[in-house]
DNA sequence: CCGGTCAACTTGGAAC
DNA sequence: GTTCCAAGTTGACCGG
C-alpha cells in the first residue's frame, strides 16, 4: 500500500538528480548493455560521455511540496576534482624489464589498412624480429620502458587522440611501430574511460545514499505534517492549492470544479488565485 | 598457482 | 570501400 494512499493530503514527495545543464546536455548520462554496440557479448554496462566532456556537478535533489509550496533539498559534488584524482592515479609506471619482443602474427587486415609507406616504417622501426627464438610465431608480452612510456603518457595529455603525423612522429622518436602506439592510445583510453566509470559509479551510489537519508527524513516529516493537518479545523484540511480568497468579500472559498464535492479532493493541478487574471474566483 | 596488468588482437559501427 | 575508434578478448608476464 502507498504511503499516501487514500488520504489527499496534498503533500507530494519528489526523488530527483540533476546535473549541471551546460555539461549533460552534450554527454547524458547513459546506461545500456553492449547490445548497443556489440552483440557478441551479454554483459552490461554504464556509458557515460568522455573524461573530458564528464558532468561537472550533479545536484542529487528531494522535493517535499506541500499544496504548491516545495521544498528543495539539493546535494552537490565537485566532479571535475574527483576525476583529477582519478587520473592521477593512472600515471603510475610500470616496472621497467625487459624490451625484447616478438612480432605477433599481424592479422591480413592490419596490413591492409596500413599504407604502405607505413608498413615501411614499420619494418626499420621495429626493435623486435619477425621470428622467435625457436621460430614459433606466438606472441610475446612487450613491455614498455620507462622512457616510452613518460613520453607516451606526457603526449597522451596533450592529445588523447593522435592523427597519422603525430602518431609517425612520436612512434619514430619511441623507435616503436606506429601499430604499436596505436593500440597504447586506444588502451590508454580505455584505461581512463574505465577508471572514470568507476569514479563516477562511486559517485552515484554516494548520492544514492544521501538521497536515501534524505528521503527518509522527508518521510517522517511527512508523517508529522499529516498527523499535523489531522487536528486542524475541517476548512483548513484544504489544500492551500483549492483554496481561493475572494478579495472582496474576504470569504474563502472550496473547489469549484463540479467534479470534485468533497473538500477533501487535490484538485488536479494546483490552482492558484490571481487577482489580476483571475477575478474573484471563489464567488 | 592465481589474479592483476597490459600489449596486442578481433569485431563491428560510424564517419567520410 | 576505407579509416578510425570503442568494446571486448587473448595471452604473456609478474608479484604475492
Amino acid at each position: 500500500m502507498g504511503f499516501d494512499d487514500g488520504c489527499n493530503t496534498g503533500l507530494v514527495l519528489g526523488l530527483g538528480f540533476t546535473a549541471t545543464a551546460a555539461a549533460l546536455d552534450q554527454t547524458p548520462l547513459k546506461p545500456c548493455t553492449t547490445t548497443d554496440h556489440d552483440q557478441r557479448s551479454k554483459k552490461t554496462c554504464l556509458r557515460f560521455g568522455p573524461l573530458a566532456a564528464a558532468p561537472t556537478s550533479f545536484e542529487p535533489s528531494l522535493t517535499l511540496s506541500l499544496s504548491g509550496e516545495t521544498y528543495q533539498v539539493t546535494g552537490k559534488m565537485d566532479m571535475n576534482k574527483v576525476c583529477e584524482e582519478a587520473a592521477a592515479d593512472l600515471y603510475r609506471q610500470p616496472s621497467p624489464h625487459s624490451t625484447v619482443s616478438s612480432f605477433s602474427n599481424a592479422s591480413v587486415k592490419r596490413e591492409r589498412d596500413l599504407g604502405s609507406e607505413e608498413v615501411e616504417i614499420e619494418r626499420l622501426s621495429s626493435r623486435v624480429s619477425d621470428e622467435d627464438e625457436d621460430g614459433s610465431n606466438g606472441r610475446k608480452k612487450l613491455r614498455l620502458t620507462k622512457e616510452q612510456s613518460a613520453l607516451l603518457e606526457e603526449s597522451f595529455k596533450q592529445h588523447s587522440t593522435l592523427n597519422p603525423k603525430q602518431k609517425q612522429a612520436l612512434a619514430k622518436q619511441l623507435n616503436l611501430r606506429p601499430r604499436q602506439v596505436e593500440v597504447w592510445f586506444q588502451n590508454r583510453r580505455a584505461r581512463t574511460k574505465l577508471k572514470q566509470t568507476e569514479v563516477d559509479c562511486e559517485f552515484l551510489k554516494k548520492c544514492c545514499e544521501s538521497l536515501t537519508d534524505e528521503n527518509r527524513r522527508l518521510q517522517k516529516e511527512l508523517q508529522e505534517l499529516k498527523a499535523l493537518k489531522l487536528a486542524q479545523p475541517l476548512y483548513m484540511q484544504l489544500p492551500a492549492a483549492t483554496l481561493t480568497m475572494c478579495p472582496s468579500c474576504e470569504r474563502i472559498g472550496g473547489v469549484t470544479d463540479g467534479a470534485s464535492k468533497s473538500p477533501f479532493t487535490m484538485a488536479p493541478k494546483p490552482h492558484f488565485y490571481n487577482p489580476f487574471t483571475n477575478p474573484s474566483a471563489a464567488c
